[in-house]
DNA sequence: CTATTTACCTACTGTGTCAATAGGTTTTTT
DNA sequence: AAAAAACCTATTGACACAGTAGGTAAATAG
């Protein structure tokens, strides 16, 4: 399951996208457009900033606004990134996880196998194909 | 992310399998093969058997068999019983979700192909493909 | 008919995540 | 000095996940 987290970010990364000769776009348009909470959407973009996907700028004509071109971000990194992973179950997602039955599990190719077509899936677009 | 719930039936599933022709497997030995609690098993083993999967039978000489050949056994379907839904965001998965932006929506597309992918693998997959 | 073995059932619990909300402080421009 | 914006910390309610506990009912063996 992909949370609101990672669903809100792309919307957000989106609507940068859109407005990209706009100069820094305020997260309160942002959120109108979006028709989603500020408040809630602040905690996104925080992490969009950290993680340098996005800059902020405060004051008057302040905003958000995207680092790169549209075509240089990739969809599975965003989500991966708000997500903190794209792997659908704990066995590879998390490599602390220690089982014992890695070499007899008859599930766990299936798992990577299916692992693999999510990264290629998400890996394989860009934020300008979504435009 | 698919939970313990479905990674597990599926491996109770497999284990049934592996022993079709030994009669009736108590629920002890299949915890023991597959070193999951036996309690929690019963739960997971309880929906196999509401959901006409599996039958049970008690008393000694007892335990589980598979009611269909390996190879009827849809791998989605058991999946999807366990989890809930197969889909893998709210917009898709639940038909009560009311999303107003349902025409306008520029990342719904994505989401839709993904789940298509999602359940294309999973329902190509049988039982017996993983014995 | 009793002991054993097995399934079957209800309830509870601790932990964590999700999806926000609340209420502030700091920075920048006018 | 005022306004507008980002930025920050903390809190909350609801819910799911991953089990555990402790029993009852059914079937078979002796």
């Amino acid at each position: 399951m992909i949370s609101t987290r990672g669903r809100y970010a792309l919307r957000v990364m989106l609507d940068l996208a859109e407005h990209q000769d706009e100069g820094y776009i305020p997260l309160k348009d942002i959120a109108e457009r979006q028709e989603i909470s500020k408040k809630y959407l602040e905690i996104i973009v925080r992490d969009l900033v950290r993680n340098k996907l996005i800059t902020g700028t405060s004051g008057k004509g302040g905003g958000y606004q995207l680092n790169k071109k549209p075509e240089e971000y990739i969809i599975g990194e965003i989500i991966e990134m708000m997500e903190g992973t794209l792997s659908p179950v704990a066995c590879i997602a998390d490599p602390d996880y220690e089982c014992t039955r890695r070499g007899i599990c008859k599930t766990l190719p299936m798992w990577e196998d299916f692992d693999k077509m999510v990264h290629d899936f998400f890996y394989g677009k860009r934020l300008s194909d979504l435009l």
